[in-house]
DNA sequence: TCCTTTCCGAACATGATGTCTGGAAACGAA
DNA sequence: TTCGTTTCCAGACATCATGTTCGGAAAGGA
């Protein structure tokens, strides 16, 4: 969303195209947008699209500006982007719903994550953990989030540690929160 | 991976479908397979995958059988499924990385992930949290994932706390496990 | 005003999806 | 082994999205 030339034309078609992609966003999941209908919500020609960029992700990239600004901003606290970006997504529900489901777009991460929720809910149910600092709904997406991050960081280490250790460490990290 | 007609044929091309697309799974992304890569290595009639599963994703879904079976394993403790599922991935590495990278394999959740990765990593260091129970590296990805699944389950709420509440909520959830 | 850059639309090659055909092959049951 | 049924196969096909290329028209800046 950043001038980057001084020529009009150039500044009018990229800002045409970045909002566009991020309204379509606010309809429809992003792999359902295909370079064609950003153009036409753009009013742009097709040439004219990949004159400035390659490709859809590289619009993506560039109409992210925003939100990296929010997130880089100095703080102080940890977390301390939380809550500006928090009031931030309230203001646009749409888009960000958009953005932060985007997980859930793959058709992949779809069924392993809501695998591992119903997993984790049946423990949660069977285990009576029932003062939860939030629903359990919540609660158990929280887990899976995070028991999936976990996982992924664990396959990508270079000297990954046991299962055994791992297991702990999971019990250590995720349910810290049960217990009030 | 289950039998469930009495004709060989039938076993047979479904069993070569699952296994080809696990296989190719474990060498690139999901979207970067096509029908017809699945096709070729099952050695496999087009029209015959079509009279067998409807598309790419039905397949999937029939592929992951094993997986489930894993996780509704009855057990007694909370994230009871933990260390077997952990045991099983360590075995398949590469389908692992597939199956639990996946969220990564949208270009926006992974543009998401990626910011929020690095603020969340500034914080931590600009705090001096150091005395993590495990490196920050994954301390990050964990904190990262639990953050985006909690906006996701809070931007489809029925009656979304406030901002405020929630980014409390945030901080006890994440940062529990910093104070060992 | 004048030179340069950008825009446009249309056409094109490529490659993936999903459907459909008729004949060949494999199956299970008798 | 035979026989009726089901499945498999190859290939052709329509459809749709991607990314490239072109020359002429329009808009920009100096």
């Amino acid at each position: 969303m950043v001038a980057t030339t001084s020529d009009r034309r150039v500044r009018r078609s990229q800002n045409a195209l970045q909002t566009a992609l991020l309204s379509l966003m606010s309809e429809r999941q992003y792999d359902q947008i295909t370079v064609q209908d950003v153009i036409d919500r753009a009013d742009v020609g097709r040439s004219t699209f990949y004159a400035h960029y390659s490709s859809k992700e590289a619009l993506l990239n560039a109409s992210l500006g925003e939100l990296r600004t929010v997130l880089t901003s100095p703080n102080e606290q940890p977390l301390g982007f939380s809550l500006p970006l928090l009031r931030h997504i309230e203001q646009h529900r749409a888009l960000g719903q958009a953005l932060f489901g985007s997980a859930q777009h793959t058709p992949v991460a779809q069924r392993i994550m809501s695998l591992l929720e119903e997993a984790i809910r049946q423990d949660l149910l069977q285990a009576r953990l029932t003062q939860l600092p939030l629903p359990l709904d919540g609660f158990t997406k929280y887990a899976a989030g995070a028991y999936l991050a976990i996982v992924q960081w664990w396959l990508q280490a270079a000297e990954p540690m046991q299962p055994v250790e791992l297991d702990r460490l999971m019990r250590r990290l995720i349910l810290a929160a049960t217990h009030p």
